[in-house]
DNA sequence: CAATGAAATGAATATATACTCATTAAAATA
DNA sequence: TATTTTAATGAGTATATATTCATTTCATTG
């Protein structure tokens, strides 16, 4: 191992918070770099970015990108937990802000549209990257991807504690549904270059959930 | 224009079904290169694929395909409408086999889900190409997706028409919620390697849609 | 203010691969 | 069969770009 080649490490571990020591510029620099990031891959997809471009666009050398990054790949796994992790961890601290199973899917779904109307460059990675069979971030998605069923469940669990719920219904798909339907919404903002507002269409959302499209006829 | 890209472009436009002349021969070359390149494309994704992929599986030599096809762009955007295309026609004839709405919602659906559990490669080219932003067969995306959104419009309103479906509906989310449940449908199968039964799915997603998830206590 | 070590640079390298085109083979035609 | 036309080949070219690393700049410390 050459000098260089520990300098590198090094650094990449502490950025990885694997030690504290961690001065501000550094940080900065490496934030700069994941955010620019975010934002070449959005505009032109992962494979026609060049390392280049984001460094252009983070005001830094190509090869500096390489004493925190181990290669173009880790840029994108890197950015997308970044941006991703951190917005799903908040879902669940949403969600608890309401009382009833429906409060609850509404706060959910409310809040995931308009964390993702705030930031389109991370919608559209996020689109890309969960439908994709071949993905980079396999391992982050499945994780995340389980948390958000998993409050699903709970919700869904509740409701149907509460009697707001049908009991007979299966559960696996009842999830497809919902993250489906929400994906979709998103998936068709992003499509009309996204200029109308997102957010509302939680409450109608969560009632055709809830009341289907039948009549009672 | 030298007698090389004149041959190039005589046989574009007639394998494009522009003359009638078209030798069985012929035919089944750009047929066996359009195979092979969805089979390629959908194992290592478009920009991970290489000409020579496609020419070995195809089992003709990398310049040959530049007299089928004008680059590798073309080869996709071909491939995508020609699998895609007669699929979705298809589905128009399906839906009119059923006489009630929730007839013509519940086939549109189970013969969606068997094309695409029967065709896998397609299915995994659908979902990656319709979930980009910049999508190269933008255009034929963009008309498909109309016409499928178009059926059910129709099935809705006549659903509305017998009573058996809800008259106040914002009819864009009902359509998004339908389409996207599906799409989720067929992703979380694709990510499951796909090995249980799809089309099994279609009658209790058709329930959903129609009951909601809400009991009526 | 040396002197040392950490951080950043960007030109050079290595590699990959889309596409071309001179050549050959096959088919059609006379 | 000879000739012309059409089709196919694949080695070679041109280009793009991820990554490296010798060099330079910056920061820290005694």
């Amino acid at each position: 191992m050459n000098e260089h080649s520990f300098i590198r490490l090094n650094l990449i571990s502490r950025l990885k918070g694997e030690t504290t020591i961690n001065t501000n510029k550094k940080n900065n620099k490496y934030k700069r770099i994941l955010e620019s990031a975010v934002r070449v891959f959005a505009k032109y997809g992962f494979y026609q970015s060049t390392i280049s471009q984001i460094a252009k666009e983070a005001g830094v050398a190509d090869g500096t990108i390489y004493l925190y990054f181990k290669n173009k790949d880790d840029i994108l796994v890197q950015s997308f937990s970044y941006k991703i992790k951190q917005v799903f961890e908040r879902f669940k601290k949403e969600v608890e802000r309401g009382q009833t199973a429906k409060d609850k899917l509404i706060n959910l779904i409310r809040h995931h549209l308009k964390v993702f109307q705030g930031d389109r460059d991370m919608a559209v990675i996020y689109q890309t990257e969960t439908h994709q069979s071949k993905r980079l971030a396999e391992d982050q998605i499945k994780e995340m991807s389980k948390m958000y069923l998993d409050i699903i469940s709970e919700i869904v669990e509740q409701g149907q504690q509460e009697g707001s719920i049908r009991k007979d219904l299966y559960m696996g798909l009842v999830k497809r549904i919902i993250i489906g339907s929400v994906d979709e919404v998103i998936n068709t903002w992003l499509h009309s270059d996204g200029k109308y507002d997102l957010v509302s269409m939680a409450d109608p959302l969560v009632e055709l959930f809830i009341q289907g499209i039948g009549s009672n006829e």
